[in-house]
DNA sequence: TGAACTGGTTATTGAGGTCA
DNA sequence: TGACCTCAATAACCAGTTCA
C-alpha cells in the first residue's frame, strides 16, 4: 500500500476522533471505510477496507509520530483527543495541510479544474533550526536582505519567538547591534547559523503584548495605541464583519447604508497600505492624522493618471 | 529483492462490574 | 472491601502481500 494510503487513513482517524467525544472502534471503522469509498482512492485493498488490527496500528503510529495524545476511555467506550488551545491550533494546521495532501494527489487527473497560487511565501526550510534556537535560547547569526536596500547585512540576533502575518513567517528577536527587538522576514533571510553561544529570555517579553495594539509585524517604537474608526460600504462591510481587521474590532453601526467599527490600534506603515487597498469603499472617520494621510496618499495616486 | 505494510493470532494488561 | 470475572485495548510475533 502507498504511503498516500496510511496518510489518507490517519486525516480520517483524526478527523473523525476531533468531531466526536467518543469514538469506537466499530465507529472509527465504519466511518473510515465510507469515507475511502468517497474519497475513491486508487488502491484497491483500500476500498476493501481496512482490519482492525491496521487500525489500532494507525493510531499508535499518530501517537508516536505527530505526539498527538488520542486517548481511551473505558466508561464510555472511545478513544478522543486530548488538547490545549496552542495544540488544537497546531492541530488544525495539520489538519488543513492534511486536507491539501489528500486533495492534491487526488486531483493528479484534475488538473484543469484546480489552479494553484503560484506565489510561494519562502524561508519556511529554516523554520525548524529556527525553532530550535528559540527553544535552546541559542543565539543565530544569519544573512538579512531588506527590499529597500540593494546590499544584504549579517545579523546576529536572540530570537524569541516566530509569527506568522499574511502567509509569511516572520522572526521575533533582538538585534544584538542596538539592542531593539525586531521582526525578520524568513523569506529574506538566509544562511542561517545556529552558535553555541545562549541568552536569557526575557522575563517581560511577551509576543501577544508587544502586538497586541499592533495590525500586522510592524512594531511602533514608543507610540500609544488609539481609536481608529472606519466606515466601509455595506458590501465591503460583509467582508469585514465575518473577517475582521483585528481582535479589538468593534462593530459601531451596521445597517443599509453603512458598515462602522471601531478598533484600538497604533498607526503603522501596514495598517496604512491595508487601509489604502480597500480604495473607495472606505472613509477614514477618526482619527484626523490618518484620514489626511490616507486622504494624501489616494491624492497622489490620482495624480499618477493625470496628463501632464 | 529487501523493506515496509498488513492481517491474524495470542498473551498481557487494566478498568469496570459483580458478588460474597 | 477485596477477590474474581469480563471485556476490550495493547502489543508482540509471524506469515503473506505490496511497494520502491
Amino acid at each position: 500500500m502507498s504511503k498516500r494510503g496510511y496518510i489518507s487513513r490517519y486525516l480520517l482517524i483524526l478527523r473523525r476522533l476531533k468531531s466526536k467525544s467518543y469514538t469506537t472502534y466499530e465507529e472509527l471503522l465504519s466511518y473510515m471505510e465510507n469515507q475511502l469509498d468517497y474519497l475513491q482512492m486508487q488502491d484497491d485493498r483500500l476500498s476493501m477496507g481496512i482490519s482492525k488490527r491496521t487500525l489500532q496500528r494507525d493510531i499508535h503510529d499518530i501517537r508516536n509520530l505527530f505526539g498527538i495524545d488520542i486517548e481511551y476511555s473505558k466508561s464510555p467506550k472511545g478513544y478522543f483527543i486530548q488538547q490545549t488551545e496552542a495544540e488544537n491550533m497546531n492541530f488544525q494546521r495539520m489538519m488543513e495541510a492534511f486536507d491539501m495532501f489528500t486533495s492534491l494527489n487526488l486531483a493528479h487527473d484534475l488538473k484543469p479544474y484546480i489552479h494553484l497560487e503560484t506565489r510561494r511565501p519562502q524561508g519556511t526550510e529554516n523554520l525548524y533550526g529556527l525553532l530550535h534556537a528559540i527553544k535552546n535560547r541559542c543565539v543565530i547569526r544569519f544573512t538579512y536582505h531588506k527590499f529597500w536596500e540593494d546590499d544584504s547585512s549579517i545579523r546576529t540576533v536572540e530570537p524569541y519567538a516566530l509569527k506568522e502575518f499574511r502567509n509569511r513567517w516572520y522572526l521575533m528577536a533582538k538585534d544584538k547591534k542596538d539592542g531593539y527587538v525586531k521582526s525578520f522576514a524568513l523569506d529574506r533571510l538566509s544562511l542561517l547559523e545556529i552558535t553555541i553561544s545562549t541568552f536569557t529570555y526575557p522575563p517581560d517579553f511577551n509576543v501577544d503584548n508587544t502586538y497586541r495594539y499592533c495590525f500586522g509585524i510592524i512594531s511602533p517604537s514608543d507610540e500609544e495605541p488609539q481609536d481608529i474608526v472606519l466606515s466601509f460600504d455595506p458590501f465591503q462591510g460583509k467582508y469585514i464583519n465575518t473577517l475582521p481587521l483585528h481582535s479589538s474590532q468593534q462593530v459601531l453601526i451596521n445597517n443599509d447604508d453603512e458598515f462602522r467599527i471601531k478598533l484600538r490600534l497604533c498607526v503603522t506603515y501596514d495598517l496604512v497600505m491595508e487601509l489604502l487597498s480597500f480604495g473607495d469603499n472606505l472613509k477614514v472617520i477618526e482619527p484626523q492624522s490618518l484620514a489626511d494621510d490616507i486622504k494624501t496618499a489616494h491624492k497622489k495616486a490620482y495624480s499618477q493618471y493625470q496628463k501632464a
